[in-house]
DNA sequence: AACATTTGACCATT
DNA sequence: AATGGTCAAATGTT
């Protein structure tokens, strides 16, 4: 895992792919940088061009993610983080079609219940934070008992699963040191294209802000009413999948006023996911989260408390960016691309 | 009625 | 066999 270098065969994608990311992304990123230091009175002439800085670097991510994405199967080596799983279900039908001929049989009989193909774990990154409120629309599938844990795990997927195929999971679970943190597994990364909604809102003096597409910040979790007596062991569990989608929809404006009422204890706790690269890069393998322990592929850890529009640095991001597979953007190289 | 959640069954993996 | 991930019918909510 951690072992997986670039063959040399790659290093053109490598070349490119410091290039897409460190050099144009950096530029923009800089270029934006220095638009945000504006005073707030002449800032409100660039917000174009703030919107176009910010296509620009979402756009450079994307296609560093597709070089990176396109080389593994190129390479034949794949990093197992970066992985796709999205092309697991060939897999899957393929090992079933080798399977016994008792499961065989149970599928032909059956086909409905339980004839599901499990995907491998290939992408996934975990979070640690006191809302499973990230942005993104969800539904609830499951929940189970684990073994030796207090709290039940749930599970959810995209809601854009079947209108869009977005094959994006996400298991949370109530940490049990700390009933108020939840540990959040995502697994495979958004295909949906909720994102095109993102330009529309960047209208805020806060552009981070613009990039919590769905006003994370006041609109915090809010227990259905149908929860009961469940939302004393997991509240937000219960309710995330509803919340995204009515921000998901119509309801910028009153999504907020409609969210803010009842889980007034966050309110100082205001993370934003820069999900962007969520988005917009095939794999994230880093989610940033001021407040919030981030863990990504359960390995590399990432915290950072101080993220803010005045602190944009892309240094931050290209130190901070970790395909888990011994890809390093260094210094010298940088120089001699530039 | 449409959509979301709950929950037990089923299946894959170890 | 144990455990955990997924499915889908039943049920609840809007």
């Amino acid at each position: 895992m951690g072992t997986c270098c670039w063959p040399e065969k790659l290093s053109s994608s490598k070349e490119r792919v410091i290039k897409e990311l460190v050099i144009q992304g950096h530029e923009f990123a800089s270029h934006l940088q220095f638009l945000l230091q504006k005073p707030s009175g002449d800032f409100d002439g660039c917000l174009a061009l703030v919107d176009e800085l910010v296509g620009k670097i979402l756009r450079s991510f994307d296609e560093t993610l597709s070089v990176i994405t396109s080389s593994e199967s190129a390479g034949g080596e794949v990093c197992q983080n970066l992985a796709s799983s999205q092309g697991d279900s060939a897999c899957y039908d393929d090992r079933r079609s080798e399977d016994s001929g008792e499961s065989k049989k149970r599928l032909a009989i059956k086909n409905k219940r339980g004839c599901y193909k499990r995907k491998k774990i290939s992408q996934s990154w975990t979070t640690v934070c006191p809302t499973i409120e990230d942005g993104h629309g969800w539904r609830k599938y499951g929940q189970k008992e684990i073994l030796n844990a207090k709290y039940p795990r749930s599970y959810f997927r995209c809601t854009r699963k079947h209108d869009q195929g977005c094959k994006a999971t996400k298991q949370v679970q109530r940490m049990e040191e700390n009933p108020d943190m939840y540990h959040t597994t995502y697994i495979g990364h958004h295909t949906c294209r909720d994102i095109l909604k993102a330009p529309q809102m960047i209208t805020d003096s806060d552009p981070w802000e613009s990039y919590n597409y769905n006003n994370i910040v006041t609109s915090h979790s809010k227990i259905p009413k149908y929860e009961k007596e469940e939302e004393e062991h997991h509240p937000f569990i219960g309710s995330s999948s509803k919340e995204p989608k009515i921000k998901q929809e119509e309801s910028k404006e009153d999504a907020p006023s409609d969210l803010t009422g009842d889980v007034s204890s966050l309110d100082s706790i205001v993370w934003k996911d820069l999900i962007p690269f969520e988005e917009s890069v095939d794999e994230p393998t880093m989610i940033l989260r001021p407040d919030c322990g981030v863990v990504v592929d359960s390995v590399h850890a990432y915290s950072c408390t101080e993220v803010t529009s005045q602190s944009l640095d892309m240094d931050f991001f290209v130190r901070s960016i970790d395909f888990d597979c011994d890809f390093h953007f260094d210094e010298s190289e940088l120089c001699r691309l530039q």
